[in-house]
DNA sequence: GATCGTTATGTTTTTGATAATATAACGACC
DNA sequence: GGTCGTTATATTATCAAAAACATAACGATC
């Protein structure tokens, strides 16, 4: 039985909340760098092609070439480069700038989830609660 | 005087690059505060109306309703009392609980732009530059 | 009791983002 | 030179979220 004190959690939901977020690098076309563009970029590098590497997300090939022109364009200069026809049909592999975008991501993208955490936790008493302790000081 | 050092800029696209994010506070629902919510609670106070205040954001009033009845849902208490009928044809007020919230959400929100705008100062040289300094120490 | 602007709640329409589909060109390799 | 899976690009279809629309009920005030 979850009896616990059933003090604040009786107020009908058992409400527990949490901070929540999304974050990314903005240029000047828009979203540069989002948490879906550094992941299909990893996968480029794990799949060594484009199309596996959508395919991998169950995302459509034109919307993976779509975002990765997007980002070429922003970056002023090619995260990936791009071999078709030949041995396998050609491919995709990172550039340096690539493997930094990812780099650059993740690290502030770490930070963040962190902070969140942190401001999670000092979520104690939500506004439903009587925030009057009162403390008996006459004052009634 | 806007001319600046121009030095960054002329890498073709003049990329200039800054954080951007969305911070909500969920609950057992999903979204139980965002920065649209928050801004229609402000909107209900201002105005003394859901009616007027969704006109106000040129949202629908059905969605506005929505918004409340999810945000009243999860809260466990209500953030806004409504009127209906009588003089005026009704209307809507915070409650002490709305007010808190939005309270809450602004101060989380004003912590998470610092942390952006301080995040955005990081970004000077990004992965396309060359990013070895090699000593010269002083930028002209 | 007629009026008025509101709350309350459906139903239908629009629309914007994504997926699906189609097709051409590529070039090493056999 | 035919094959293959890829890059590259355009067009069409799908779907879910939002808007638009519609309607009923409410109750103080006149």
């Amino acid at each position: 039985m979850q009896k616990q004190t059933k003090k604040q959690e009786s107020t009908g939901k058992g409400a527990r909340w949490r901070w929540r977020g999304r974050l990314w690098l903005e240029g000047p076309e828009g979203t540069f760098l989002g948490y879906g563009r550094v992941v299909l970029l990893e996968r480029i590098r794990e799949y060594g092609s484009l199309a596996s590497a959508a395919r991998s997300m169950e995302m459509s090939y034109k919307h993976a070439w779509d975002l990765l022109a997007s980002m070429t364009r922003q970056a002023g200069c090619p995260l990936v480069v791009t071999v078709r026809g030949g041995k396998g049909g050609g491919g995709a592999t990172l550039t340096p700038a690539g493997e930094k975008a990812i780099g650059l991501f993740w690290k502030y993208h770490d930070r963040f989830q962190r902070e969140l955490t942190w401001m999670s936790a000092e979520l104690q008493k939500l506004f439903c609660g009587e925030e009057k302790p009162k403390a008996k000081r006459g004052t009634s």
